[in-house]
DNA sequence: ACTTGTCCTGTCATGCCGTCAGCTTACCGA
DNA sequence: TCGGTAAGCTGACGGCATGACAGGACAAGT
């Protein structure tokens, strides 16, 4: 399906070519980490990589290029975070676990890759459609399970019809990503770590049910 | 207070050198608006003000130097948010108002400067420290009313005493600023701009006073 | 007109970008 | 074993942005 590894001049990549590359995307992940976006160079990543600048091209028309392959990368394992919402009762004791497991599952997954998703968000702000597609792709999982989960609260009268379940899950899970992105924000602010849990799943509880969760 | 605008060199700016300074601010506003902020660079700011690249390093250090200084400038207008949530009542009828108020006052402020607070997030989210600062201005006013209300409302027994105030404040302020930021990826989306408002009015009151808006 | 201090620009060294031709290396069939 | 072929890599180059400087243009006061 993926079809074969093609180098920018329509090459097909071997064995030794695809290690360089794999190396180049790995480089380029670390200095993202590491330093800001402006300021990722090419000729660094190639250095740091024991390669040159020119094999660099070779691979990637450019630095955003090569982001958008790393950001791919992840958006496959961001796939797996529907399964935190898919199939889940929001009913009582077992809506306050699911709210918990959601909100658990979306920071780690921003911790594990804060640096990617940090420059995929931009490039989303700014509205390059490439970057807004990845996006989409790793929340919408999240947010129609979200949306379905609404729409089952209104049936049951507890949320308002007028309001727009996609709005209501779009923006939780916004606010998730959010504050995922700032959670080292928030620890210098006063607010630890330990204490944004509980109420982001009291919030995002909230949010889907319409009601508190019990204790 | 702010004492004199002074060159990189160190001399003061009379009123001409004021003049070409804003121009090169206003100018390098409106780039960031329609290119990524990446891609901007000093020669096309100082072209497009009829000026020569050395005069833009003669009053700012580089690019960033020159945002931060545009940010500081958003920032005082920023600090005018505090007002939608001082001294407001969040009970009955008054509390719905509130709520909308304040989702529709953010909205209006991102969507307004929505250039520049995509770099200061950007900033802010790499560790930028005095990025970090600006962001924290503008959100700081919000966030600190909004944890007053929640702690007034945990006061009366209506919120889980266990709960952060500012936990919750912050992610709701996150929230706000979050879909301000990607207001335009919402209606790409299905949801369209007018079913957004009502649902964060919606999400904001039931966060803080821990109940749904009277209809 | 002269002086003073502000303001702007021409110019230059430096360093990164992005491309190409050409060299080296690995694979494969005869 | 031995070419042949395609993959893989790099040195080198023109082009452009950066950032520094010194000197010229300009306005204002005397």
């Amino acid at each position: 399906m993926t079809g074969q590894v093609r180098t920018v001049d329509g090459r097909v990549a071997g064995r030794r070519g695809q290690a360089t590359r794999q190396k180049l995307l790995d480089c380029l992940g670390e200095m993202l980490s590491t330093s800001p976006y402006r300021d990722v160079k090419v000729i660094d990543v190639a250095r740091k990589a024991g390669t040159s600048p020119a094999t660099f091209y070779q691979y990637f028309p450019d630095v955003e290029g090569a982001v958008l392959e790393l950001a791919e990368e992840m958006a496959k394992e961001g796939a797996n975070l529907t399964d935190l919402v898919a199939d889940r009762s929001w009913a009582g004791k077992s809506g306050a676990a699911a709210s918990e497991d959601l909100v658990e599952g979306f920071l780690s997954f921003w911790r594990k890759h804060d640096a990617i998703l940090r420059v995929v968000d931009l490039g989303a702000a700014e509205g390059d459609k490439r970057f807004y597609k990845i996006r989409m792709k790793i929340l919408n999982s999240v947010t129609n399970s979200l949306t379905d989960a609404v729409k089952e609260q209104q049936a049951k009268g507890r949320i308002d019809d007028d309001l727009n379940p996609g709005a209501i899950a779009g923006s939780l899970v916004a606010m998730l990503a959010a504050v995922a992105a700032h959670q080292k924000g928030f620890q210098s602010w006063g607010v630890k770590q330990a204490d944004l849990r509980p109420s982001l799943s009291w919030l995002v509880h909230l949010g889907v049910t319409g009601r508190k969760p019990p204790k």
